[in-house]
DNA sequence: CCCAGATAGTTCGAGTTAGCATTATTCTAA
DNA sequence: TTAGAATAATGCTAACTCGAACTATCTGGG
């Protein structure tokens, strides 16, 4: 059926986008001297949060988030204060030069986006299909 | 820029829907007591093809396939056979055992599709603007 | 108040992946 | 034809990710 033959590019095309995207920010990441995971992290942590929520957000386990935020914490990228309501959490601050690298990262991840191809309402119409599908 | 919104919103999008297109070969490799690379290395040997082919069909590098394919010929499924004219390159050629598992994995694989939440005209719609970005 | 179950964070082990180097073979152009 | 570039497959290493187990803390029904 062609149905099913749909489905499957699709799944391809998917598969394959994400490839190029990670690829774009692998060499984001490059440049910056971190990882992509780490990129990642940065471009999520726009405000204080907990390791559970930047887990929820880079759609990671939570195990892979500490993972990750032991390194940009050995880095002096980020600290982590106590929680101030749940002691059983950490919230996660940037620092300065986290700030400041995480401000690097943006403008260098908004750069030569791989969705600059396409027009504005192509990029509109791409994301209320995938906005349907999350639902 | 709003459009700068619209591209973070796409690609935290595609790597949820990635995410959750794997998620859905990951439920079908447990099944088949397989992993989810192995899966996808049976979707993709619909006749016999070279190492390098496989690799570009499940856009990974080559020695990945190499790995893929060390675990599926110990399980039988799967031979490499000398390529017919290429002395540097081996055929890859399914077993009976690996042809049986691969009708199973494909049939597995339509069922309960996480793209089946769209309508058809939506599914053509998102595989049309996903080509053009192939492109 | 208190205990059972849920939740936050972490550690650790196993499996998967990419990147690079290596070997063998084929292709190309002088 | 023959040296050099390109290609096929593979081995090896480092890094990344998940899942399970563990501690500490929170929350709600009795």
């Amino acid at each position: 059926m062609a149905s099913e033959d749909i489905d499957r590019d699709v799944c391809k095309l998917v598969h394959g986008l994400a490839r190029t995207l990670d690829g774009h920010v692998r060499r984001v990441a490059d440049e910056l001297g971190l990882t992509p995971s780490q990129v990642v992290a940065l471009r999520e942590l726009s405000e204080p949060i907990t390791a559970r929520e930047l887990a929820a957000r880079m759609a990671c386990e939570a195990s892979n988030a500490t993972f990750v935020l032991d390194r940009l914490e050995e880095r002096g990228l980020l600290n982590r204060h106590p929680h101030p309501t749940d002691r059983r959490a950490k919230e996660i601050v940037l620092t300065a030069e986290g700030r400041q690298r995480r401000e690097r990262a943006l403008k260098l991840l908004g750069d030569h986006s791989p969705l600059g191809s396409l027009r504005a309402d192509q990029q509109e119409a791409l994301r209320d299909l995938l906005k349907a599908l999350d639902a």
